[in-house]
DNA sequence: CCATAAACAGACAGACCTGTCTGTAAAGTG
DNA sequence: CACTTTACAGACAGGTCTGTCTGTTTATGG
């Protein structure tokens, strides 16, 4: 029986538990299903991660980083802000969708973590913190009044958490589509 | 040692198990700490309740009753409509400082059930559409077009969704504040 | 007073969990 | 070829979980 070694454990475990943890969440997934299904050994595992915990801060990471360059890109395009935030939804709506509506990763992550994982807590609030800036700016594009474009920038993301987690639960995308024309009223005065 | 049979097991074990879902979250909570912490027999458990799923499901609906009542004073108070959304998001503005953030039964218990438990997904289905009817209701209280109120009341259940969902997130209460004054300006137009 | 229902106590099975450990095999590097 | 790094294989400990089972005790209604 040949045993063949391949490359690269690390990043196969993070990629093979990201989508198990986004999937079935956090504490519906264990370590053993994870190298299984990655093809690696415990002790590969244990090697690069010192804990199911650290490998869960990793993922949010790293899916924190991706959703950075996107919103950047979006930030600096030549777009008129209505037409960026309109883009951002259909965005949204397709993740959703093609996902099977399994809701905000960050937002299934905290509703299973609490005081005793801080570093996941942590992840979780950087990353919202994060989308609050975000669309904070993007309010700002079109906003000239830079203190009534924070509190747009504010509502936006009120209204973009309650429709991702509302198509979650309901398994509808109306949600989505309720929050995108309400955001669109918002931006154009 | 005396042995004292304490009555209503059932009425403790769904009131204790209420507690613990609630400020740790269905899957964070064995029988075992419920059975404990009521201070019952593991078979006085099962006498009562064939699963921990079917408990879970006895508490979100005996919540879901509780919330209904709520609703239905608030909607057939004299008030101003205006006036009575001010005082629900007041009410889960208390809710959610008062039990340190813990945002939404359903929505939490929602994060980690697939599938596998549609006894759940169903009464938290049945839970949010019925929320959603309530903020309709409201809304047309406030506005005499009928199709506006329906596009507002579901305006207003996404928005409040996502005020809980962050407030949980950043265990901050400015998500409450921001979806009140936006909801205020919804209903007067 | 006796029969029955409801609650108690707690052992047990069988599965799953995280994390540790020992040892081996393959690849890269000098 | 020797040496080091990386990955593989899998047993194991120690714990938790749900659900079942046996048997005992208390209260209540006829």
């Amino acid at each position: 029986m040949r045993k063949l070694r391949k490359p690269n454990a690390k990043e196969r475990i993070l990629e093979t538990a990201g989508e198990l943890f986004f999937q079935r969440g956090y504490s519906g997934v264990g370590i053993n299903e994870i190298i299984e299904k990655a093809g690696t050994a415990k002790a590969s595992f244990y090697q690069h991660y010192p804990s199911k915990e650290s490998l869960c801060e990793a993922w949010l990471r790293a899916i924190h980083e991706r959703s950075e360059e996107e919103r950047s890109l979006l930030l600096a395009a030549s777009e008129a802000p209505a037409a960026k935030l309109a883009a951002w939804f259909d965005r949204l709506e397709e993740f959703l969708v093609s996902s099977g509506f399994r809701g905000c990763p960050y937002s299934n992550t905290g509703a299973v973590s609490d005081e005793s994982c801080p570093g996941i807590v942590a992840e979780i609030r950087r990353h919202k913190e994060s989308t609050r800036v975000f669309l904070r700016r993007l309010a700002a594009q079109a906003i000239p009044d830079s203190q009534r474009a924070d509190e747009i920038g504010d509502r936006l993301f009120v209204l973009y958490s309650g429709a991702t987690s509302e198509a979650q639960n309901l398994k509808e995308i109306w949600p989505v589509q309720v929050a995108r024309a309400a955001a669109a009223e918002w931006l154009e005065p």
